[in-house]
Order: C-alpha cells, then sequence, then structure tokens
RNA sequence: GCGGCUGUGGCGGAAUUGGCAGACGCGCUAGAUUUAGGAUCUAGUGCCCAACGGGCGUGGAGGUUCGAGUCCUCUCAGCCGCACCA
C-alpha cells in the first residue's frame, strides 16, 4: 500500500487517499461478502439482519443527493448491526426496465440496453465512492434475462392459478386463513366433476340450487372463459386511457385534465382494449388484515387502507318496472319468459347496485347508471335514445380526471325507464349520469337524495323527489347554521322547539343547509321506523335477503391490476396465443423469453379518435413473434410487463441472485426472510409497497417463500429539499437565479456570499427590498421547494465527496435532522461534519508528524474520561436503535469536545470510541482503527458496551422551582432522595431570601430533575 | 371536500415522552495563536428592558396541571395523500 507511506509523511486528514485505500481493501478482502446457510463456512449460529434500501430507477442523470440519505442509513444500521454479531445481508441492484429509458432511446436512437447499461454503471461507481458495506457479489438488475425469466416465472405461477376464496386453511406459520391461491387444475378438476358449474357470465357457481350451466355443456371456448374468469393472470376488456398517438395506454397520472398526454399533449381516448390483468382485489382483505402486524410507519398503513378501501353493505336488486311487478308480496315476472320468484343471483331484467347505506332504501327516489353500464342500450325509450346516445357518447371520450374533476356540476339524462323500489314497491325513474362510476360497486346506485350530499346536488338539479328517511340528531338539528332561515330564533334548549325542527326537517329536508349523511333514526320506513341506523342496516339486509332481491356484499375501491404495456423495455409475457382465442403459458424449461433485438421502439401513430390499436413495436419483431407447434401457428404475446413487476420480488433475488433454477433456494429464503428493515421514499407507499406484497401473498400461498409478509419493519426517508425563491407570480427559481435591482433598473447576479445569506434569511434589509430574479426582475421571498431539474438546484453528490469526502457527506446527510423529516440542503453546514472528522483524526493522529499524537497516551483513563466514554457509548447505541442518527453524531461531537478539554487521550478511551464512529464515517475510523495498531479491518469488532456505573456523575445538578420558575440550581447526590432534596432546597439562600413572607403550600419533587415549590 | 403530517433563535435542528426550552452543528461577535491551514483554541450568542437584576418566549387563542413545546378544545399556516368510492 504505497498510499499509506505518504500519507504517513504528511499527517493531515488526507480523505482521497484514506477512502481509496479502504474501499480497495475492502472489495480485495471481500470484506461484507455474506454467507448463505448452505454456503461452506456459513455460521448460521449467529442471528440473521436483512436491511434492504429500495433500489434505484438508473436514470441517465446520475444518483442525487436524495439517493444516499435512505442508503447512508442503512449502511450505518448494517455496519452496527454486524458489530452486534449479526449476519446481515445488504444488497443493491436496479430497477432497470422502464419508460424513461425507452423515450430516451426514441429521441435519441440508441439502445434502452446500451443507455441502462451505461447509467447501471454510473450508479455503481457512485455508489461505491460512499464506502457502503453492500454485498456487491449480489448485485441484480431487473432487465437482464438472468433475472426476468425469474419475473415470467413468477406471472406463469399467477397464470396457472386461482384464487379460492373459500379454502380454509392453516398457513405454515399456523394461522388460520380462509382464501388461498391453488393451482388453476384443482378448479378444472372441480368442473370436470360436476361440482361445480358457471353462471350466464361464466363466473363461478359452486352451489347446486342456483340455476347454473355443466362444464359438460359448455363449448371449448366457454371452458376456456370460465378458467379465464378464475386465473390469477387473465386477459380482460378493460376501459384504459388510450393515447393514439403514443400508440400506448398511459396511466391516469399520465394523463392531464383537458384529456391529453403528459409527455406530446396529444388526445388521449377512453378505449376497452384487452389487457392482462392480475387478480389483486382476490387479496383486499389479507393485504388490509396483515398491515396489522407490521412494524410501518402507521400514515402508511392508513394510506394503503384507504387504497383498498374496503367497505360493506349490501348488493340490492331493482327490477325493471316494465317486466316486473309485485303481487300479493310476489315477483310477477311480466314477460312471460323469466321465472317467477327469481333467485338473487339470477334475476333478469333488474338493476344491481352496491349501498354501504340499505337502511335508507325508502329513500331511494331514482337511480343513477354510469354511462358505461351494459344496461343502458336495452333501457332506454325510444323518445329518450338520442339524448341518452349523445351524452354517453361524451362520456366515453371524457378521461376519469375530468370526469372526477371537483368543481364539476352535476350532469346526466333521464333514460325514460323505470325501476321497482324492492321495499316499497314503487317506480323510480332511472337516469344516467357520469358521477356513477362503472369501475366501483356494480356501476350503478340507488339514489337517496335525502341523506347523500352527492345525489342530493343531482335531484336539485333536476328536480327529483327528496325523502327524509333517517331523523338527525339533536346535536346536528340544533346547529344554527345549518337549521332552515325561519328557525333561526327557536329556543333550542326547549322540547317544544326541537319538536318544530324534527317537523321541519320531516316535511322539507332540502331546507336545511348541510344534507344529513350520519347515522340516526329511521323514519318514513314503515316497519323499520324507530331503528338506529346500524340496526336498520341489517334488519333491511335480512328482510331484503328473505325475499331474494338483497344480500350483505363487501366492496373494495382497489382495482385489478392492468399488467400490461404496449411498450418494447421491460419483460415478454411467457405465453402463446393460438389462432382460435386460445391462451397458453409456456414450460419453464422455455424461459426466459428475450427480448427481441430491435432498433426501432416507436409506436406505429393512429389518426384521431380511431377505434384501431396499433400493434405495440414487439409486433414489428415477426420471426420472433410467430412460432410453430404442434402444427399450429401461436403469436407469442406483443405486450410487455410494467416496471412494476421487476420490483415486486427483487428481495427474493437478493436472497439468492446466481441460482439458475429457481428463483430463489428455499433455505436461503427461509433463513433470510422477512426483511427486518426496507427504507425508502414514501412516494411508493402505495402501489409499490402494495402489489410487492400482493405477489408475495401468491407465493407464500403456493408454498415457495415461507412469510405471509416481505417487509416486516419499514422506514420512510424524508425528501431533501432545496432553498427557493419563490416569486410574486408563484414562479419557484434558485437562488442562484437571483439578483439585486440597481437604481438604474439593471440586475447585479447575487454573489455566492450573498446567495449564502439568502438561504440563511440574513441578508440586509434593503437588499431584501432589491431582491429579484434575473430574467423576469420580479420580486422574490425565500421558500424550500423540492429539488428539481426545471428548479437547477440539484445538488450532485460527486462534487461534495470530491471537495470533503465520503465520510463527511455521509455524516452530514445524517446529521441534517430527523431521517424521516423533509429538510432542506444547505452546502453550507457540510465543513462543519468536515472539522468533526478532522477532529476526530486529531485525537490520534500528529498532524505534523505524521505518528500517533503524542497526548495518545497508554495510561489508565480518569473517571471524567471513562464517564464521557460510556455516555457517549450509551448514548450512540441507544440513538442507533431507533435510527435517530443525527442526535447520534451530536453525542460523537460532545465526545470530541469533551476529549479537546480533557487533553491527553488514553488509548481506552480513544479505541472504543473509533469503533463508535466506524458506522458513520467507515474509511476514517478503518484508518485510525488500523493506526492504533491493529492489523485488520474493525469491521467485525463487536461494539462497545457501556457501563451504566462508569457512565454515570455522582453529582447532579437539580432545578428549583418557586411556582414552576427556575429560581435557583442546588448539587446533589445522584441518589439523594426526595427528602434531601426538599431539605437542600430549601436551606438555599435564594430560595431562603425569595420565600420571605410567603406560605409554603406544596413542594413537589423530582428525583434528580427538580424541586418545585408552591409558595404564595 | 376527506384523511394524514409539520409549525421551536439569523439557519438546520435538540428536549429522557408532562419536569431546567434552545443540546449539537452552521452562521455571527470578541480575543488568543501561527504550523497561513478549507486551520486551531478560548469566551459569548433566543428576544426585550433603566441590564451582576428583571420581564417575555416553542404559529395563534383558550383550558387542564404544582409544572405544558409535549395533554385537551378551538383556530391559522405550510406540506403530502385521496378525491363524485355510492
Amino acid at each position: 500500500m504505497s498510499g499509506t507511506e505518504r500519507i504517513e509523511k504528511r499527517g493531515r486528514y488526507n480523505f482521497t487517499e484514506i477512502e481509496a485505500k479502504w474501499q480497495r481493501y475492502w472489495q480485495e478482502h471481500e470484506t461484507f461478502k455474506v454467507l448463505n446457510p448452505s454456503d461452506c463456512g456459513a455460521d448460521t449460529s449467529k442471528p440473521k439482519y436483512y436491511v434492504l434500501d429500495m433500489f434505484p430507477y438508473p436514470s441517465g442523470a446520475g444518483l442525487h443527493v436524495g439517493h444516499p440519505l435512505g442508503y447512508c442509513a442503512t449502511d450505518i444500521i448494517c455496519r452496527y448491526k454486524r458489530m452486534r454479531g449479526f449476519n446481515v445481508l445488504h444488497p443493491m441492484g436496479f430497477d432497470a426496465f422502464g419508460l424513461p429509458a425507452e423515450q430516451y432511446a426514441i429521441e435519441h436512437n440508441v439502445h434502452p440496453a446500451d443507455t441502462t447499461r451505461a447509467n447501471i454503471e454510473t450508479y455503481r461507481r457512485q455508489l461505491k465512492m460512499f464506502g457502503f458495506s453492500y454485498d456487491w457479489s449480489r448485485e441484480v438488475a431487473t432487465c437482464e434475462p438472468d433475472y426476468y425469466k425469474h419475473t415470467q416465472w413468477i406471472f406463469l405461477q399467477m397464470f396457472k392459478s386461482w384464487y379460492d376464496d373459500q379454502l380454509e386453511w392453516t398457513d405454515p406459520q399456523g394461522n388460520q386463513t380462509i382464501g388461498r391461491a391453488t393451482p388453476i387444475e384443482e378448479l378444472v378438476a372441480q368442473f370436470k366433476s360436476g361440482a361445480w358449474g358457471v353462471d350466464a357470465d361464466l363466473e363461478l357457481v359452486r352451489d347446486k340450487e342456483t340455476p347454473r350451466r355443466e362444464w359438460v355443456d359448455l363449448s371449448k371456448a366457454e371452458r376456456r372463459q370460465a378458467v379465464n374468469n378464475q386465473r390469477l393472470a387473465f386477459i380482460d376488456e378493460v376501459a384504459v386511457n388510450w393515447c393514439p398517438a403514443l400508440g400506448t395506454v398511459l396511466a391516469n397520472e399520465e394523463v392531464t385534465n383537458d384529456g391529453r398526454s403528459e409527455r406530446g399533449n396529444h388526445p388521449v381516448y377512453r378505449r376497452p382494449l384487452r389487457q392482462w390483468m392480475l387478480r389483486i382485489t382476490r387479496y383486499g382483505d389479507r393485504l388490509l388484515n396483515d398491515l396489522d402486524d407490521l412494524d410501518w410507519p402507521e400514515p402508511i398503513k392508513l394510506m394503503q387502507r384507504n387504497w383498498v378501501g374496503r367497505s360493506t353493505g349490501a348488493e340490492v336488486i331493482f327490477p325493471l318496472a316494465k317486466d316486473w311487478a309485485v303481487e300479493g308480496g310476489e315477483w310477477k315476472c311480466l314477460c312471460g319468459s323469466c321465472a317467477d320468484q327469481p333467485v338473487f343471483s339470477d334475476f333478469p331484467r333488474s338493476i344491481k347496485v352496491y349501498t354501504t347505506r340499505p337502511d335508507t332504501l325508502f329513500g331511494a327516489t331514482y337511480m343513477v347508471l354510469a354511462p358505461e353500464h351494459p344496461l343502458v342500450g336495452e333501457i332506454i325509450t325510444d323518445e329518450r335514445k338520442g339524448e341518452v346516445e349523445t351524452y354517453v357518447a361524451q362520456a366515453r371520450n371524457k378521461s376519469e380526471l375530468d370526469r372526477t374533476a371537483d368543481t364539476k356540476e352535476k350532469t346526466g339524462v333521464f333514460t325514460g325507464a323505470y325501476a321497482i323500489n324492492p321495499v316499497n314497491g314503487k317506480e323510480i325513474p332511472i337516469w344516467i349520469a357520469d358521477y356513477v362510476l362503472m369501475g366501483y360497486g356494480t356501476g350503478a346506485i340507488m339514489a337517496v337524495p335525502g341523506h347523500d350530499t352527492r345525489d342530493c346536488e343531482f335531484a336539485k338539479a333536476f328536480d327529483l323527489r327528496i325523502i327524509p328517511v333517517v331523523m338527525p340528531t339533536d346535536e346536528w338539528l340544533a346547529q344554527e347554521e345549518i337549521r332552515p332561515a325561519d328557525l333561526q330564533d327557536v329556543d333550542v334548549l326547549s322540547e317544544a322547539s326541537m319538536r318544530d325542527l324534527r317537523d321541519a326537517y320531516r316535511k322539507s329536508p332540502e331546507s336545511f343547509v348541510e344534507v344529513f349523511v350520519d347515522q340516526g333514526v329511521a323514519i318514513n320506513s314503515q316497519q323499520f321506523d324507530g331503528m338506529s341506523t346500524a340496526e336498520c342496516k341489517t334488519k333491511i339486509t335480512k328482510w331484503l335477503e328473505s325475499r331474494c332481491v338483497g344480500r350483505t356484499a363487501v366492496n373494495y375501491k382497489l382495482r385489478e391490476w392492468i399488467f400490461s404495456r404496449q411498450k418494447y423495455w421491460g419483460e415478454p409475457f411467457p405465453v402463446l396465443h393460438g389462432e382460435d382465442g386460445e391462451t397458453i403459458g409456456l414450460d419453464e424449461s422455455e424461459l426466459p423469453v428475450e427480448l427481441p433485438p430491435m432498433d426501432n421502439f416507436k409506436p406505429t401513430p393512429v389518426e384521431g379518435d380511431s377505434d384501431s390499436v396499433p400493434e405495440p413495436p414487439l409486433g414489428r419483431a415477426k420471426a420472433w413473434a410467430t412460432v410453430e407447434r404442434d402444427g399450429k401457428d401461436w403469436r407469442r404475446d406483443l405486450n410487455t410487463m410494467p416496471q412494476w413487476a421487476g420490483s415486486c420480488w427483487y428481495y427474493l433475488r437478493f436472497i439468492d441472485p446466481h441460482n439458475s433454477d429457481i428463483f430463489c433456494a428455499s433455505e436461503a429464503e427461509r433463513y433470510w426472510m422477512p426483511i427486518d428493515l426496507y427504507v425508502g421514499g414514501a412516494e411508493h407507499a402505495v402501489l409499490h409497497l402494495l402489489y410487492a406484497r400482493f405477489w408475495h401473498k401468491v407465493l407464500f400461498d403456493l408454498g415457495h417463500v415461507s412469510t405471509r409478509e416481505p417487509f416486516q419493519r419499514l422506514f420512510n426517508q424524508g425528501m431533501i429539499q432545496s432553498f427557493a425563491a419563490r416569486t410574486s407570480r408563484g414562479t419557484v427559481v434558485a437562488p442562484k437565479q437571483l439578483g439585486l435591482q440597481e437604481a438604474d433598473g439593471s440586475i447585479t447576479p447575487l454573489t455566492d456570499d450573498q446567495c449564502m445569506h439568502f438561504v440563511n434569511d440574513d441578508l440586509p434589509e434593503e437588499d431584501v427590498k432589491r431582491l429579484v430574479e434575473q430574467e423576469g426582475g420580479e420580486p422574490v421571498a425565500r421558500v424550500v421547494a423540492k429539488m428539481s431539474k426545471s428548479l437547477k438546484n440539484v445538488v450532485n453528490p460527486d462534487s461534495i465527496i470530491a471537495e470533503y469526502g465520503a465520510d463527511t457527506f455521509r455524516m452530514y446527510e445524517m446529521y441534517m435532522g430527523p431521517l424521516d423529516a423533509a429538510k432542506p440542503w444547505n452546502t453550507q453546514d457540510v465543513p462543519g461534519l468536515f472539522r468533526l472528522n478532522q477532529r476526530i483524526w486529531r485525537l490520534v493522529v500528529d498532524e505534523f508528524t505524521g505518528e500517533n499524537s503524542v497526548d495518545l497516551v497508554d495510561v489508565e483513563p480518569s473517571d471524567e474520561a471513562l464517564r464521557l466514554l460510556h455516555g457517549t457509548i450509551k448514548r450512540v447505541t441507544e440513538e442507533l436503535e431507533q435510527l435517530k442518527l443525527n442526535t447520534a453524531i451530536a453525542a460523537l461531537f460532545d465526545f470530541v469536545n469533551g476529549m479537546t478539554k480533557l487533553g491527553k487521550r488514553p488509548r481506552k478511551v480513544i479505541e472504543p470510541f473509533v469503533l463508535l464512529v466506524s458506522p458513520f464515517a467507515p474509511h476514517l475510523a478503518e484508518e485510525l482503527w488500523a493506526r492504533l495498531g491493529h492489523g485488520k479491518t474493525l469491521a467485525y469488532e463487536p461494539w462497545p458496551v457501556h457501563d451504566e456505573t462508569l457512565a454515570k456523575d455522582d453529582e447532579v445538578e437539580v432545578a428549583v422551582q418557586i411556582m414552576g420558575k427556575v429560581k435557583a440550581r442546588i448539587t446533589v447526590h445522584v441518589d439523594a432522595d426526595e427528602k434531601t432534596l426538599e431539605k437542600v432546597a430549601m436551606a438555599d439562600a435564594k430560595i431562603q431570601s425569595l420565600l420571605q413572607g410567603k406560605t409554603v403550600r406544596k413542594v413537589i419533587v423530582v428525583k434528580g430533575r427538580l424541586v418545585n415549590i408552591v409558595a404564595n
């Protein structure tokens, strides 16, 4: 190591050489390579700790300062855990498939594989500069065939399974569970044996009472459909955001409010398209319930719960008035072709709705269908046809965002048809309105304008009846700002005026300013009158059930996952499509299905609102797309999987990254899972984490993984923000783009020094007045903003590392504030941490001679030095355990300050301190450890343990308060009891004088803290 | 609109969970030092006042308590998520 000699000669803290040296050392010695239990030499007696970072998407811009925030934190924890005797798995890889690479490829005519490879190299180089203790031998990239072979394999498992939601089983962890992913063969066997059948829509029917069709009577295509209707991965036609110009489906987030594509501003249309779907909703309950046992931030759990959006209520059937009548409580079919007294699951010519408020059924005065509802065409009367069709056509082309824009007024059309309210036999009009979404519930609602704000708005707009069926609480009725104008003066305390209010509500609920949507007491509901909302819900549902027109139901906001993209740079689907519409999964031995080499990734543009949908780019790879098998022609699927696919299981691949047979060997999986700590940004709070949990549960059901949940503990790092300026118009610009307006109107750009003062908010007042944005000359104010390319305030870690070193960078980011808080980057603060590292360096090294400092002494440390050390060990350890890394570093500062005061540095104190420093500034600590005479890395040295008796001072200062205000301080023994404390406090001269002429009422003593004297 | 989070000096942030508000760092002030180094060391640094004393201070207003940054009620501001979910 020639570099060391030079360092010794100069003796200064030369971070460049030290960091290069130790990074080389770690690499050469494979210091952080960790073994799997079956590997030769593995020590399975140690406890395991699996720490995972959210792996990055390698974009062209390279790493920014936000990435390493979480990575530094996990690295510190990993280094700490190793020293605490854990086998630590700490891997890193790249989420390498995705749209940006493809867009870049189209614009610059390069292959996404090439740019991705180059970007990965940049990222890897940058990540290595930080000295992270990753086991690089486990690196993966999701775009490599070795990797996506298994992504395809997992997809096949979903294609080959279905969710048996009634199967009761005990999972390997001993939990009683209902519902499980099961091989599709078991479903087919049940069909074949005649145990199960299907309904008219080829959906599964288990009981034999319900009218159903049997397997033997189904055509080949129908059988395939019946099975497809259950598969976890299936093909279905769904309404999507189709952008003809871009030639792809867009996510809702990629569509602007005026129905155009975010990228390119092209028109976007709602189109029903055949897409791969994953049946994630079957896991809704488990995705919800299993959150309870996870050590995640509550807000994230809440976001996931809201996303799943489970609600309970009832499905209710509203028969069409032209086809059904009620005679003597029995349903009578008017068309003659339907069975009288139909069963719930087979009630022809009726509208099924979902409601969370079956108790308000008597208040349902009209119905609304979503414009896309399949019954719309059937029920419109001839005279309404034109108007309805125009409305439906309009709604069809609106994006979801457009339709749900909040300020929008209610629109709709009457169909001319009526339905029968099953609770009272009354005929109610059926309307069509886009405030009802096809994607939720049944796509149809019963409207209760008396107790639903949206229905009320609609009813008022179209002059529909409003019937109150829930009497609000007195408290609600009595609110002044809600009461009708003519009842403003009543005395709400009297029972008589409450009666007036109730009568007024009964007569015209719309005269109250707000709609009552809460729980109350049923009115106008015949035999259910007087029941509480909760009771009424159950009773009405039971009543409906007994008449086969309703049943309890559960609904989710969660939608099935649209899983295909019309793009090149993603995982191909491992399936073949036959000419007759059959889709088969490939055999495992045929994986991976590699992407064909191509050089043109452009979508085929289509003009305007055409129904034709062009082929995805993969369609141009003609030879690849066609496969001959068993004498028949098959076609590959031309779609690819979305970017989420690879990240749904990467944490499993890290466990066994080079296994070419299976995605992850079971023994290793059982050893390492679940992940003990998962750190990443809150932007993945819902989608990635939900999708990955879903895949994991499928793998768990099928016996491929051993834990119900992948990520036991989750931690969200906060965003690194930037100081910026906001102009009076609201534009945000970086400090560098500011200037001072001179008297002649010209603008002088801010100097670096002035920028600093701007950031610190302490520019001289006359400068603040002249502060303007350079380009527009508009006045600005200081704000904290997101770092963004357009703001030109992105800080590149490379330059900071070059200037101050990786150890300083790591320390600075950890010292900025709490890990989970958003905080602004301030380069000005970096030198403070650089100074800390220099001071730590000088605790050991004499800067001039380069030898160990003469103050470093081999004598027994003083009590004071020991107290300092053990206090520091205690603090650092406790803060590390809680991921409070900012205050842990504050403890390091305190130690160095303390040592500076003490002068001499006993080796017995300095050595453990170097170990405490090592997770934070590993290069520095390794170098000092070597200079202290140790021959090998400190990465596996035991973590220092503090001795409580040494950490404590014998004496402690206690505050003495009078009436809660500190008036004096006394010094007492740490263990002094309450009585002693009180005595010493009362004896204090100052306290004595302040108590002159006052009566002591009470004395509160908190041991070791304070004495509070209550006196007047 | 609904839900969540956050408001503490000139700046970033501490505060043992109801017990001395402002740890630690940045910046600033003064001094020492010279090995002129992205130095170091010492002292100071919340605000106000008639200044070895006193008053006020954790977005604002109330409240509970011997005692509140911390708990309760109301309120303001900022950020994030969802958004016609029946």
